[in-house]
DNA sequence: GCATTAACCACAG
DNA sequence: CTGTGGTTAATGC
């Protein structure tokens, strides 16, 4: 039995190469966490964790990429993409004893789940490790500042733009990728209709600002489609 | 008034 | 699931 579970364990120090924060850790500090942490494959629309349910573990992506949905009065909103190596749950782990989202993989994506007392553990250790998890969390904060602006002071075409950049940038560091939510999750990441959407990428399309070819995405003036985001 | 923006409905591939 | 057309409400010259 208790060889099983050894096989099962894994090498953190693989990890270690992606994450800022665990580059940090000790010899002992890793061990730590080879011993509290399990990882697990997700397939796309797999559910990684759910809102309402309780949360005893900090999430760390290993490989893949996630949206986060929060249940509102009106609807569901997807609140963010992200794309690993990040930490997840963070603050829905460390802020409630309740996930205050859910996060669901929507391509295949590995996940790290670290038991909360040892990670805690880590934090008091290792001042370090907590440093580059602040960081994360500043940088978070200052991103969600950012979209909460984005939303509200501008129009969709403006709205629409930034997040087609932030897909090639931040997500896909490529002029040409795959959409990787349909028409009516870009609408509710937008915070527009489905119609709205439909209507604006084809009219980009017609200007020549973009090409589309269902799901596949190719920026052809980036330009024009950064302006379309200063004017809003 | 008239124009613009964008949502909602309906229908067709 | 997507794209398009018609309609409608709100807002701003």
């Amino acid at each position: 039995m208790e060889k099983i579970i050894e096989m099962k364990r894994l090498d953190c120090s693989v990890c270690i190469l992606k994450s800022e924060a665990t580059k940090n850790l000790s010899v002992g500090e890793l061990n730590i966490l080879n011993q509290n942490c399990v990882d697990v494959d997700f397939k796309k629309e797999e559910v990684i964790f759910k809102q309402d349910a309780l949360s005893s573990n900090i999430i760390y992506l290993q490989s893949g990429m996630v949206k986060l949905i929060m249940d509102g009065p009106q609807r569901k909103q997807i609140l963010k993409i992200k794309k690993a190596p990040c930490y997840l749950g963070l603050p829905t782990t460390m802020g409630d004893k309740i996930n205050h989202y859910s996060a669901i993989a929507i391509i295949p994506t590995r996940a790290c789940f670290i038991d909360l007392g040892s990670f805690k553990e880590l934090l008091r250790l290792n001042h370090d490790f907590s440093y580059e998890i602040i960081v994360e969390l500043c940088k978070n904060e200052l991103e969600q500042f950012h979209r909460c602006i984005n939303l509200v002071q501008k129009q969709i075409f403006g709205r629409l733009a930034n997040n087609l950049i932030q897909f090639s940038e931040d997500l896909f560091d490529s002029d040409e990728f795959d959409l990787p939510l349909n028409r009516n999750e870009i609408a509710n990441l937008v915070c527009t209709s489905r119609e709205t959407v439909s209507r604006m990428l084809t009219e980009l399309s017609e200007e020549k600002i973009i090409k589309i070819n269902g799901k596949k995405i190719k920026i052809l003036n980036k330009d024009m489609l950064k302006k379309l985001r200063e004017k809003g």
